[in-house]
DNA sequence: GTCTATAAATTGATAGAC
DNA sequence: GTCTATCAATTTATAGAC
């Protein structure tokens, strides 16, 4: 392994850097020498690219909030039947997931501690406030069991699709493709037979 | 709001307060000035009762792991065929979870930082491997859906019940009791009709 | 764009009095 | 069992050279 010429960082591939070491270590586990240290540069050179650690923090927030709020304007979920709609919302969910590991792995860890941090959180409750009205018109149209609050069975949901950012590694033994099929299969189909 | 007489405290009640702080703030995010304003005494009190910040977070780690494997000895977990058993061992789960919510609320959030959460974190994985195994055990039954790979079914399950710790409150609005019969639905049954 | 050096604040932990 | 006072280390952030 030898030491090789290194384009220099730019914002954007330095956020790549910083959230992947946030996922690892959790936010405020990490320090900002933890980042340099992973970047191959001084911690004082990252404050030649943002104004400091939680500027970090909301630039992978918005990657994954602009991800997820995408996938609500897509024609799979306003189109067809509300039970189609959610399942279209469940799976798309489940691959932006993939698709962008370590900036939702630090969106679903987050507990508002800084208003960087609320912020996030109020627009991710109102992600889960549209899929709840979704998983309601489901039920009206007969596709949901009434049984469950929407809202109730929005957190279920997403409580399973989302804790895959605590284990699911892109390694091979089971694809980003096959995992979301599974995570359909149990939230909507269920484990048993 | 007068203020009170309280009792000292001792290593029990001071982890009470620091697994909530703990919980709320995450471990890595609360400072001992945290969790000693959130007990009403001073900082340098904490370590008359407990050795540092870690030892805390080790006794809250302890309580839940300990409840988790409580679970693992009951008779229903031992008895009947594998589908029911595994049926006992989720819902026992969801109570427990409610039972010790900060502390199960820390369990859920550690990334092995340190050799206490690597510790923890080992334990978590044997009770994980245990469950799979009843899982697997119900797929040859035939009693759960065989296309779904044990192990990721186990993580399914868990991650729909653990993620219940951010967001349920007994605050009266759905109680414990409904909330693990839901996840039992969801989980065993499916959202679809 | 990255570095060295350093400031300023926070934080985990200890000493010793009551 | 709790307090005041304080230390030592860590950590976020800045100044200024290259």
């Amino acid at each position: 392994m030898r030491a090789e010429a290194r384009k220099p960082y730019d914002i954007e591939s330095l956020t790549n850097v910083a959230v992947r070491v946030f996922a690892e270590r959790g936010y405020d586990g990490a320090s900002m020498d933890d980042v340099a240290r992973a970047a191959g540069i001084t911690k004082a050179s990252i404050y030649h690219h943002v104004t400091g650690k939680e500027a970090l923090l909301g630039r992978g927030l918005r990657r994954a909030l602009d991800a997820l709020s995408a996938i609500l304007e897509e024609p799979g979920s306003n189109r067809g039947r509300a039970g189609a709609r959610l399942e279209h919302v469940v799976r798309r969910v489940a691959e932006v997931t993939f698709d962008l590991l370590p900036e939702l792995s630090v969106l679903f860890r987050i507990r508002g501690n800084s208003p960087t941090e609320l912020e996030a959180l109020a627009h991710r409750r109102r992600f889960d406030r549209t899929v709840a009205s979704l998983v309601r018109q489901a039920q009206n149209e007969g596709s949901v069991r009434s049984d469950i609050d929407p809202g109730v069975a929005t957190r279920l949901i997403f409580g399973m699709s989302n804790s895959t950012v605590e284990w699911f590694r892109a390694d091979g033994r089971s694809s980003p493709g096959e995992l979301a099929d599974a995570i359909c299969k149990v939230a909507l189909g269920g484990l048993k037979i």
